[in-house]
DNA sequence: ACCTCAATCTGAGCACTGTATAGATACCAA
DNA sequence: TTGGTATCTATACAGTGCTCAGATTGAGGT
């Protein structure tokens, strides 16, 4: 009845977003690499061929997973409320970012895949740049804000996305002798936050 | 004649390290996704199946690649003499950590893939703290050593990796539009130190 | 109501992949 | 010389992404 139905026999009807949803299940599951197109294809209970006609190839269904990712990226970030210290602000953003890739870490590695998204769709840069643009106006608040902004971003971005990479590919683990995850963003994380910038401190 | 012939027929005698420099040798040309067992089988000139006794699987024989890369970047952090100021060391070491991500992103990524490399095997862990080891230095070191010191490593290493991540993943590009990887390490990336490290100022 | 047309989906096929296993080969030690 | 064993080959299996001719269907125009 719906004009998109759920699945009126020959033709799937939204079958689009029906493969979204498969893919990103799949990396949740079992992560990026246990993704595959002939399972979301499986999935959305449509044949091999399918996919192809509405994404081009795999990369181009990843490529939505990871818009999805980084609107969920932003999901997070947002519920950080601005407050009058852009200090704790940039804290709070960072341990949502931390808490994020923890939480998702199939879409926090499939964003970051040159290889498997297609970077060279507008809304890919798009999505990103809205995700990250939290942390942006937060250092734009900041006392003394600095003359290159992009540089203070990309300090900052630096720190948080590598603690996050460390965490995930065990480092973290490693180095602090199996301390689990949780622990981590909820102690040591602010810890190393006051360390890495000078703007931690005011 | 030698112990380690080149190629005798049908047994090869040095097929381990052949193995392994194939392996090297594809990921450098084509990256880690352009990797393939039998390929390297190919270029070693041996069968499809030889790999298997001598490595187990393709992740057996991608963890020797990732050892080499930690010795490799090893090589780039060593090559940073020892001076009487901890804070320029640890600037040096950091633009060497991001200069050898730069120069072999293949062997980067790859000894940061969990799923490629067994972290289990003992060497994994050791190549990895041997490599990190000038840094563990240059910050137990500096002046007014802080007392927890792998919190500090930790921190460094967050901002390096991410950097060099962000780099490699084209975000840099992104952020600083179309600025080139040489200019960038060479004139960014001092800046994004002296923000990045409150150590960075002595 | 019909009828064309384009969008959608199927099914088979191609060229790959990693892994397992049975058997051939050749070195090495007794 | 003779086992024995490490090494390597050949083949097969299950899986992958992608392509393409053809079947199917819903929708828009007449």
């Amino acid at each position: 009845m719906n004009a998109k139905a759920e699945k009126s026999g020959y033709h799937h009807g939204n079958l689009k977003s029906a493969l979204i949803a498969a893919a990103d299940a799949i990396i949740l599951e079992k992560g990026i690499e246990g993704f595959s197109l002939r399972e979301a294809a499986r999935r959305a209970g449509v044949s091999i061929g399918a996919p192809a006609h509405h994404f081009g190839s795999a990369k181009g269904l990843l490529t939505e997973v990871a818009l999805l990712g980084y609107g969920s990226l932003g999901d997070y970030l947002n519920a950080v409320t601005e407050s009058d210290d852009p200090a704790r602000d940039l804290r709070e953003l960072a341990r949502a970012y931390v808490a994020f890739a923890l939480a998702h870490p199939g879409r926090f590695r499939l964003m970051f895949r040159p290889d498997l998204v297609d970077r060279d769709d507008p809304r890919y840069s798009a999505a990103s740049s809205k995700a990250l643009s939290g942390f942006a106006q937060a250092i734009g608040r900041r006392a003394g804000a600095g003359e290159d902004r992009m540089a203070d971003l990309f300090s900052v971005w630096s720190s948080i996305h590598g603690m996050a990479n460390l965490i995930l590919d065990g480092k973290a683990k490693y180095l602090f002798d199996g301390a689990d995850p949780q622990r981590f963003s909820d102690e040591i994380l602010p810890g190393l936050l006051e360390r890495a910038w000078p703007y931690g401190k005011g």
